[in-house]
DNA sequence: CTCTTCCAGCTTTTT
DNA sequence: GCTGGAAGAG
């Protein structure tokens, strides 16, 4: 094959052998997907049905990409008949297929995490539980872990290990919730993120059959991202994989960053037990960085302990030192890293898409967002609030849930009232009352209201009637007319449409902007089916949406935009230019995160992952103040930074070093933050300046500037504003400086600070 | 039953 | 600083 051609040794190799087991330890940057979809065009190229061969990655768009480059390779047609997606979506469509067997109909519908933790907030009330105890996301956490571990409602009650636990953390009941969740989503034919793999972990162990089917069908599996698979997902894999035995794992146990949602490290790291005829091939040359970002990475990751021995290496360009920008505050840590991206991007020629900027917490990215609009510099945002989480996109697609599965029970909660229909909670509470008598769900009870209906008003039973019948028609809708038509229908007939309309804030256009771009993806989505001779119906929108996260939507007009986003998302791009903003301790690494040794490496292979990133160069940027929920806080620099060897960075001076005088790096060496010193300023003789707590300086606006004011300036320190001058852009002020004399700064450049209080 | 106001918790990360 | 839920008034 001539693609081969375009290959190192070791990824022939690995692409070639494509008989037995074999795991493959990819640096970043080493080609991974590029072996990745090689091989699958080998085994294509070599007559395996594309039907066949089973590719499991995490995210959609990993496996987008994916497809497309195969279908670059070997053509559209094939690559569309390979059974490639996300675990969740692969087995979700597989445990469509099979679904009798488990006590399911194969329209299930599946609750996103909010529908789940609504759920869990229901029965902990129902169960007259304090929610100050049972903390609803806590619980989820716990059952989420249990779900991760294969571990169901009838195992969590007998397991003494775990009960101890529940107790000990004084929730004793948890597994009793945990019993009555699980219920309650089967009634609902309901599935969480969860349960599609352990629903299928379940199918495989009761099943034998079935499990042979799927044994013998896939005569090929490959597994990108293996040290992110949980427990349950391993299982699968290690079971589908039995027949033929022709399982080809990727990884980087430096990258695994997904530990707080059940991944394993351990699964790449134990391949060798459960395959011990295993082959290994590692993929060492990283091809995207210069060679101080790898070695500069390399000191990072190195801090850790027990990795597969590596040795990740550049032949690539020295290339720029990683330069460290250190700000006084968040705000202007905003608009230093703006400062440098404009710089870079007229110096360099750069595009803005060449730059990324990254962040631990999607709360950074406000001020790292209001730099950039004041400088006019275009960036796009990933992550923060999904476009399938807004309010109004859910309601609707609560409609289209409850269309296609009236059982659904979280999808009536959510639209029984709204728009309002002066169905209230007391008859929402009195419905569920009746359908637990009858050990029902609520449609049940809709249905029945001529046999239960004495138990409300004749007012309030009309209501209701109305609403079923609306659902029914709906029903009958989706069945006769393809998605888009019918959603457009319901849209209208819920009354969502009108409910919206007459709302003209800003929020509320964008509302309706939004159902507007559903409508339009669901328009999309019919045409796509029609032209491809699928099934192009609501149900069939439904089974895809579920999944779908943002991320995917790449909108029009974002091509030339600066990338900002959270390091998690960031995995698996690359960029020309990276920044990672907010270096400092107790946010990166995360303060819940330090407290345990594993959680600190995670922290670190995190840090990994952003700097290599970069192909061509890193900034690093930490502020000296930083607004944390609603609260002003003094973090010290990270500690990450110094575990780069200075040889690499450019502009960073290490605390113990620091000048004890009017350096802005002034924070001493605390062993520990707290009490917190505040850190003044020696009284000036020539000008009467009292002490400033340089830990609480904010950025002053220059309208703001007055005369007698005491300020602080980056360079000369503090001063007392004696004068001001000029109007507007050319507005100065004449500053008396406790130790550098009198000056005049123009306000449009200087950076001046003034105490908060 | 609906609307308004107030308060608590949140912020690590996602399918 | 924001959001979602509780509580209280109409």
């Amino acid at each position: 094959m001539d693609f081969l051609q375009e290959l190192n040794s070791t990824q022939q190799i690995a692409v070639t052998h494509t008989e037995g087991p074999a795991l493959i330890i990819a640096g970043a940057g080493a080609g991974k997907t590029r072996v990745l979809t090689y091989r699958i065009a080998q085994l294509l190229s070599q007559g395996a049905p594309a039907y066949r061969i089973l590719a499991l990655t995490f995210t959609n768009k990993a496996a987008r990409e994916m497809q497309k480059r195969i279908a670059d390779l070997i053509g559209g047609e094939m690559a569309a008949n390979l059974w490639m997606g996300t675990f969740h979506s692969i087995f979700a469509k597989i445990l469509r297929m099979e679904a009798e067997q488990l006590g399911y109909t194969s329209s299930y519908t599946i609750y996103d995490t909010q529908d789940s933790r609504n759920l869990l907030k229901a029965i902990i009330k129902e169960m007259n539980l304090d929610d100050k105890v049972y903390k609803p996301n806590v619980v989820q956490g716990r059952i989420s872990m249990a779900k991760n571990n294969l571990v169901t409602p009838a195992a969590y009650l007998q397991n003494a290990r775990i009960l101890e636990e529940d107790k000990a953390m004084k929730r004793p009941l948890t597994g009793e919730i945990y019993r009555r969740y699980q219920q309650r989503c089967k009634q609902s034919d309901t599935m969480d993120f969860d349960d599609l793999l352990l629903e299928t972990n379940i199918l495989f162990r009761d099943h034998p059959e079935t499990l042979a089917k799927y044994q013998q069908k896939f005569s090929h599996i490959l597994v990108d991202e293996y040290q992110d698979t949980n427990y349950s997902q391993y299982l699968i894999i290690r079971k589908l994989s039995e027949a033929h035995r022709n399982i080809c794992v990727v990884g980087d146990d430096a990258q695994s960053i997904y530990s707080f949602r059940g991944a394993r490290i351990e699964n790449i790291l134990n391949f060798r037990n459960d395959y011990p005829d295993y082959k290994l091939y590692k993929l060492e040359q990283n091809y995207r960085s210069t060679t101080t970002i790898v070695d500069a990475a390399n000191c990072v990751i190195g801090k850790n302990q027990g990795q597969i021995p590596k040795h990740i290496f550049s032949k690539n360009e020295e290339g720029e030192k990683i330069k460290v920008l250190h700000a006084l505050s968040d705000k202007e840590e905003g608009f230093q890293v703006t400062n440098e991206l404009f710089r870079l991007a007229q110096t360099k020629q750069l595009d803005y898409s060449s730059f990324a900027i990254l962040y631990r917490t999607n709360a950074q990215s406000r001020v790292l967002e209001e730099a950039l609009r004041r400088r006019n510099i275009p960036y796009k945002i990933y992550g923060g609030q999904s476009f399938y989480q807004r309010k109004e996109v859910k309601d609707l697609l609560a409609y289209f849930r409850l269309t296609v599965n009236q059982n659904d029970e979280e999808a009536f909660k959510r639209i029984i009232n709204y728009p309002r229909r002066g169905i209230g909670d007391s008859t929402v509470e009195k419905l569920q009352e009746i359908a637990s008598a009858y050990h029902a769900g609520l449609w049940t009870v809709i249905c029945n209201l001529e046999r239960v209906g004495s138990q409300f008003n004749s007012g309030t039973l009309g209501k209701l009637q109305k609403f079923g019948t609306l659902i029914e028609q709906f029903k009958t809708l989706a069945s006769e007319e393809n998605a888009y038509d019918a959603a457009v229908a319901i849209a209208r007939q819920s009354g969502i449409i009108d409910e919206l309309k007459n709302d003209d804030t800003p929020e509320g256009i964008s509302r309706k902007e939004n159902i507007e771009e559903l409508l339009n993806g669901i328009k999309e989505f019919c045409e796509t089916a029609y032209k491809e001779g699928q099934n192009d119906r609501l149900p069939a929108f439904l089974e895809g949406v579920a999944l779908l996260t943002d991320q995917d939507n790449e909108k029009e007009g974002d091509q030339d935009k600066v990338t900002l986003m959270t390091i998690h998302a960031s995995k698996g791009l690359e960029f020309p230019v990276v920044f990672i903003s907010g270096l400092e301790e107790e946010l990166f690494p995360a303060q819940q995160s330090t407290q345990t040794a594993a959680g600190l490496e995670e922290e670190r292979r995190l840090f990994y992952v952003a700097l290599t990133r970069a192909e061509k160069q890193v900034i690093l940027s930490y502020a000296n103040t930083r607004y944390r929920n609603g609260q002003i806080t003094y973090p010290r620099p990270s500690r990450f930074i110094e575990e780069i060897a200075a040889e690499y960075l450019d502009g960073y001076i290490p605390l113990r070093s620091a000048p004890s005088g009017f350096k802005l790096r002034n924070a001493t060496p605390q062993a520990s933050p707290q009490p917190r010193q505040p850190i003044t300023i020696q009284r000036a003789k020539a000008v009467d300046i009292p002490p400033i707590d340089r830990t609480r300086l904010q950025p002053v606006d220059a309208n703001r500037v007055v005369p007698d004011m005491i300020i602080y300036h980056p360079t000369f320190g503090a001063g007392k504003v004696i004068g001001i001058e000029g109007l507007g852009t050319q507005k100065k002020a004449k500053v008396a400086f406790a130790e550098g004399g009198i000056r005049v700064l123009l306000l449009k450049f200087a950076k001046i600070y003034t105490q908060a209080d």
